[in-house]
DNA sequence: CAGTGGTCTAGACCACGTG
DNA sequence: ACGTGGTCTAGACCACTGT
């Protein structure tokens, strides 16, 4: 007699998403519920539910309480980048990093901002121009608007020696973001201060952050030319 | 008597998701066991155990056997983009999808593409350059790569009506990918291709995708000028 | 209303990795 | 060696939602 090893979550896994992918279920059908896994697998339910959780976390189902669990017809890809804080990202490079407030200035949220943003009402914000470099070299620009409706201490704050990313990942919780990655050609502000010719392709990233429905503060981020980003999966 | 409701695996991790905002356990240092947690909480190992492996996926804490539980000194921001499938994209803004072979080649990889996927020895591939439509709007330029070494089968394939991604999602599963995005100045046939003027800033996004190791294809694909990728938290 | 996934429990054993 | 997280179990109750 030899002892069955137990199955684990990870060989339910395994084995469903092999049947996903050479549609044994196919696209678009519903497939058996957990009970029955459980018992075909002969494993616990809940090892099962984890199974499949993972799978839906991951793309590949759809599960809704008694309508069943579904194969999606095109699962969906997705890639998770690491955006680390950018002292961090250049040191690891073994580069100096050097900050620099280029500009501070205290007024009231443009249009554009306040569409972005959501507000419906006149709101003052800080507005601050800054440099990340690396060594020597130009690395990121920042323009950062911080919402002082929501984040009134930011106006005490010179941010001379320390960056608002920094400030605020200590100073202010935020519950939910939102991040667009795209590109730009540098217009002529930016390509003086990252040191590249005019209309070099740089990529950008904006993050709108809120705690709790209220806007806290948002940044566009201005990347130095060759900039990329890589995910694993 | 009041009855108090079960704790759930949510409510452990507010309250510690609070706790290491507030610092009640320091960047850095350990915090209490899961026995322990469970013990305070009033609730099953297996709960604190879930709460405390999301927030580890999150990129909260350090786990480690015996080691124990450790708060990150600087969270791991991370951002997970949605890849859909171009054809799904498309159609979803309620335009036509419509696919275009410009090219169709049979040649030994070159030395950045096995650079690239980490091929040693020669190999041959076949190349495919190709347009997807939204509309009658060039949306995206593809330029793909398939190691035949991998999928022989891809050299019956004429790719004229079913695109190469397509094709491939069919028939070859893959373990592990990489995606980089990044972006680039158009030059003077990608401009052409994308009806867009030279030097315009255009996002690109390479995948290498592998089978338990073995290279399967490259692609690097150019999307139209605007295209943003957008990511919410 | 009834079926399915979502979650919790109390207990157990395992595996990794630090000391 | 031993402590901590990692996982599995068997059973239970709950909550959502399609019919």
């Amino acid at each position: 007699m030899t002892v069955a090893p137990k199955v684990s979550y990870q060989d339910v896994k395994t084995v469903v998403l092999k049947r996903i992918r050479d549609s044994t279920w196919a696209p678009g059908s519903i497939m058996p519920g957990e009970i029955d896994l459980a018992k075909e697998f002969g494993c616990a339910r809940a090892t099962v539910n984890r199974a499949m959780r993972e799978l839906a976390e991951e793309g590949f189902i759809d599960r809704k309480r008694k309508a069943g669990t579904r194969i999606k017809s095109s699962p969906t890809r997705q890639a998770k980048f690491v955006i680390p804080l950018i002292r961090d990202e250049i040191e690891k490079s073994s580069a100096t990093y050097r900050y620099a407030l280029i500009n501070r200035e205290l007024r009231d949220a443009p249009d554009w901002l306040r569409a972005r943003m959501g507000l419906s009402q006149d709101i003052s914000a800080l507005q601050l121009q800054c440099m990340h470099y690396a060594g020597s070299k130009s690395f990121q620009y920042e323009d950062r608007w911080i919402n002082l409706a929501a984040v009134p201490q930011a106006a005490d704050q010179e941010f001379k020696i320390i960056g608002p990313n920094e400030w605020l990942i200590k100073e202010v919780p935020f519950s939910d973001a939102e991040i667009t990655f795209s590109t730009i050609n540098a217009d002529a502000k930016i390509s003086k201060l990252l040191e590249v010719s005019v209309g070099t392709a740089l990529v950008t990233l904006e993050r709108i952050t809120w705690l709790n429905g209220v806007p806290i503060t948002y940044t566009k981020l201005y990347f130095h030319a060759g900039y990329q980003m890589t995910s694993r999966l």
